[in-house]
DNA sequence: GCCAACGTTGGC
DNA sequence: GCCAACGTTGGC
């Protein structure tokens, strides 16, 4: 069953730009520190489920564009790389902390989505990205959430 | 830059 | 197990 998530990026680390410019526009999708997405990553997230391209700490924060999982989690390599960011010298290789995964470009919206909107759509009132407080860098969307998106940005119909 | 909300850490 | 302190996220 294919599944829906939205990912954010803070477009002045990695953008979706940096997506369309990357080998095969593809990307691995790593330095996730959080358990709860470490979970999704992990267990839930499958190869084939749709992505939505969050641009976070942007002007304006949008859905900028669409991704296809094409790896589902493996354990993320940055953890036990001593010169990254990313670096986890408590995560043990036997059995890792932290996973990724791998997604390619699919589609610009032809329209930005912006964060603002989304609030103003009715269908989406309960978006996990609306929730108040919600910070989680990788979430759950449901297929209609999905096609609503996609609507407003132009593009699926 | 501010600050609310949240997650993690660590003393006890 | 509690909770204060601290760090991070991310909108504004």
């Amino acid at each position: 069953m294919t599944r829906y998530w939205l990912m954010k990026s803070e477009p002045g680390s990695f953008s979706w730009e940096d997506l369309l410019a990357s080998p095969r526009k593809t990307t691995r999708w790593d330095g996730v520190r959080n358990y709860q997405a470490r979970n999704l990553l992990r267990d839930t997230i499958a190869k084939g489920d749709g992505v939505l391209f969050y641009h976070s700490n942007a002007n304006p924060p949008a859905v900028v564009g669409t991704a296809t999982v094409t790896r589902a989690g493996y354990p993320d390599p940055t953890q036990f790389d001593a010169r990254s960011r990313y670096h986890d010298p408590r995560s043990d290789p036997e059995a890792p902390r932290w996973f990724a995964v791998d997604i390619r470009a699919g589609h610009a919206l032809r329209r930005p989505v912006p964060l603002a909107t989304l609030r103003e759509t009715a269908g989406l009132a309960k978006m996990e990205l609306l929730r108040k407080g919600s910070r989680l860098s990788v979430q759950p969307v449901t297929a209609a959430e999905w096609k609503i998106v996609l609507k407003l940005g132009g593009i699926g119909g």
